[in-house]
DNA sequence: AGCACGCCGACT
DNA sequence: GTCGGCGTGCTC
């Protein structure tokens, strides 16, 4: 009995415990103890090899089995989950009542999940201009490659890693400008490169300086919600806090959602801040995000700038979080580990005990509450830069108004104007497609996916069906299945047949369609607005539209096809809407050209869309939170769902079932409602059934769902479905 | 989740 | 006669 120390080790395998064995053998004397939690270790696990975390150290438990088996080697001199990044992924898992192991696994690039070391500070060569190069840049090709990449380096040296995911294939153009004399490959140090002078942006305005004058001012943890209207330069505030900040020499990260990390966006933090910005998206591979996490652990980068995933970034310096966006619903997992990146990051800053940023136009309604309630400071901008002004919003009637590709003639003619007038118009349809079902027109029939019992799609012009549940394809039919009728009819519209029609009504100007079937690469969505340019076009489009790239010229957004949203049985669709419309409509009009929204519905006394349009979002906000306190719904109340899906309606049913028997006796005054089918009953060929728990007190809950998961993983009946639970899920899906 | 063990159908 | 289907049981 030389050393009686357990390593009790975290796992990422689905099983709710943690699992022990003895410490490795070590020869180079290496004793286990308190200092080794944190570290990764190897461990034989049934019949193969795991690569786990020792997340407590200490005697064997008395319940324990007395064959321990031995850890296979350390792969960790030091904790690489240590501090304050571990205690608050232990909140995560205590919060979202996941496997300690599979949060970790999680929050880990996948290359260290795998147990390789941790990768060295950066290494890979950077390019930038040479002398010739920065002179000669004009002489390029507008538009061709070459120029695009060269203008990229004119912003200052750039890695190669930042290259290869802001400019794939990158290679080639880079040889061809190398033996023109143009640019220079170096090997020092990034960090030395990159450092340039910041440049200085627009002067800001009382409310800009105010909201960063709060955030600099703060000491410590701090939650603010940076309330400002669109075009109001909540950016500006992110770059002044994060370079105060830096000045202080400390890190700064910055959340964006998906479609948000664009190359526009990158190059002004870059040219503003005046270090390298590091980058992470799910662009990057492996090695890249590794490397990246390394330099955040060694507190050698100083700005990261990363969608969802970014907040597991460690650091050890950290002087500010900034959530931009923070509505945005891709900041919620939505598998596996369910976290949502804009609380966690609240637990972060917490844990670091330094200010966060929530900023936004249109605020999500629990961030509201908490910023109305005190719990936040409410940093308000109410004024666009520049004296632009907001748009005037119209709405147009369309009750028995003849309907052309789903447009009046009222709006057709307002594009026109707008052509005419020099401007750009956007067409928001938030429709994938061409139509969003087939109608046989003689027996009622329509083409449903037989996985997901729900309508198909119709694409490619109306030859081809689409289940945008599950993705399955296949070709239309020629006649219909059920009569033989030859009476099939696309009903509805969607972007594709928008494109079309505006495509003939306005041959004159190009129309571009923008959706995620047009745009699939990043850089994707700049390349077709370049197509744009200044003169008068259209822009069809999802809400892809609704972000990102300014669009100066834009003088008319029409909205077509809100009505959906208007009597959508889940809890969020309004407050999902209403953020739409705010985002769309504040694409348009710049400081010198007034823009105008043109909303058309049928529904134009509708409570939301006339209190939206009258008061505006925070009229909107405060109406709609007086109905969810009378309603029960968050943020007066906290949810969990747990769902099931099963090949057969039966199991899924059985499993919630017995859930709900053992939620039900463990004497906590928690609502549960269900088993009942999912709101896509079925999808992917699988049953969906779920069980939603409601309870006005945060604690009760959670008091409820430790008691209650060890059992339900227990379930006999657990192993025949596969299940999950859903801490504050987005939507009641 | 993986992975093995285990007992019933159509094929080299 | 086997290869392989997925039910069920276990992982310190």
């Amino acid at each position: 009995m030389i050393d009686s120390t357990v390593l009790r080790v975290a796992l990422p395998v689905p099983l709710p415990r943690l699992f022990d064995y003895l410490p490795p053998a070590d020869s180079t004397g290496r004793r286990a103890g308190v200092q080794d939690v944190g570290c990764r270790i190897r461990v034989p696990f049934g019949n193969r090899e795991l690569v786990g975390w020792v997340a407590e150290v200490g005697a064997p438990t008395a319940d324990g089995r007395p064959d321990l088996k031995q850890a296979l080697a350390w792969l960790d001199e030091a904790p690489l989950l240590a501090g304050e990044l571990r205690e608050s992924l232990l909140w995560l898992a205590r919060y979202t009542h996941a496997p300690l192991g599979e949060v970790f696994a999680t929050a880990l690039p996948s290359p260290l999940r795998q147990g390789e070391p941790l990768p060295q500070a950066q290494q890979s060569s950077a390019w930038q201009l040479s002398e010739a190069g920065a002179t000669g840049i004009d002489r390029l090709r507008p538009g061709s490659r070459p120029r695009h990449l060269a203008e990229l380096l004119r912003a200052g040296a750039l890695s190669e890693d930042s290259l290869q995911s802001q400019l794939p294939g990158w290679r080639a153009t880079m040889r061809s400008l190398e033996q023109r004399g143009l640019v220079t490959r170096q090997a020092r140090p990034l960090d030395e490169l990159a450092r340039a002078a910041p440049q200085s942006g627009p002067e800001l305005n009382p409310e800009q300086q105010a909201a960063v004058a709060a955030i600099s001012a703060s000491r410590g943890f701090a939650s603010f919600l940076l309330d400002g209207v669109t075009g109001s330069g909540k950016t500006e505030v992110y770059l002044h806090a994060i370079a105060a900040c830096l000045e202080r020499g400390e890190q700064a990260l910055v959340l964006v959602p998906e479609i948000g990390l664009t190359p526009q966006t990158l190059a002004r933090f870059r040219n503003r801040l005046g270090v390298p910005v590091h980058v992470l998206h799910s662009g990057l591979n492996d090695n890249e995000r590794a490397r990246t996490w390394a330099a955040c652990a060694r507190g050698e980068a100083s700005v990261v700038v990363g969608t969802r995933s970014a907040v597991f970034t460690p650091l050890p310096k950290a002087g500010l979080l900034v959530v931009d966006e923070e509505h945005d619903g891709s900041y919620k997992q939505q598998d596996g580990i369910r976290y949502h990146a804009r609380d966690f990051a609240l637990v972060r800053a917490k844990g670091l005990d330094i200010p966060v940023v929530l900023g936004t136009a249109t605020p999500s309604l629990e961030s509201l509450h908490n910023a109305r309630s005190g719990r936040y400071g409410h940093l308000r901008l109410r004024q666009r830069a520049g004296n632009a002004r907001p748009p005037r919003v119209r709405v147009l009637d369309v009750r028995k108004r003849p309907l052309e590709a789903g447009l009046s003639p009222e709006l057709r003619q307002g594009i026109a104007q707008a052509l005419e007038a020099g401007g750009q118009v956007l067409v928001f349809k938030n429709r994938r497609g061409y139509a969003p079902i087939l109608l046989c027109h003689d027996c009622g029939w329509s083409a449903h996916c037989h996985r997901c019992d729900s309508p198909m799609t119709v694409h490619g012009g109306g030859h081809r069906l689409q289940c945008h549940h599950c993705g399955a394809r296949q070709s239309a039919p020629l006649a219909c299945p059920d009569c033989g009728g030859l009476a099939l009819q696309p009903q509805g519209v969607g972007t594709e047949r928008l494109e079309e029609h505006l495509v003939e009504a306005f041959s004159q100007v190009p129309v571009i369609r923008i959706d995620r079937g047009t745009t699939q690469r990043r850089d994707g969505l700049a390349k077709q607005l370049g197509k744009l340019g200044e003169a008068p076009g259209i822009l069809v489009g999802t809400q892809i539209l609704a972000k990102g790239h300014d669009l100066p010229h834009l003088t008319l957004v029409a909205v077509v096809g809100i009505d959906e949203g208007l009597f959508s049985a889940d809890f969020r669709a309004s407050e999902r809407m209403a953020q739409q419309l705010i985002q769309v409509a504040g694409r348009a009009g710049r400081a010198d050209k007034p823009g105008e929204v043109w909303l058309q519905t049928h529904h134009p006394t509708h409570p939301l869309l006339t209190t939206l349009i009258q008061g505006g979002y925070h009229a909107f906000a405060d109406s709609e939170l007086e109905q969810r306190s009378a309603a029960g719904f968050p943020p007066f109340a906290h949810l969990a769902l747990i769902r099931a899906e099963s090949q057969h309606v039966e199991d899924a049913h059985s499993f919630l079932q017995a859930s709900k028997r053992i939620l039900q006796g463990a004497g906590v005054a928690v609502e549960v409602q269900g088993p009942l089918p999912a709101p896509m009953p079925r999808r992917a060929g699988y049953h969906r059934q779920q069980l939603l728990l409601s309870s006005g007190e945060r604690r009760g809950l959670h008091q409820l769902l430790d008691i209650a998961m060890p059992a339900l993983f227990a379930l006999p009946e657990a192993r025949r479905v596969r299940w999950s639970l859903d801490v504050d899920p987005m939507d009641l899906y």
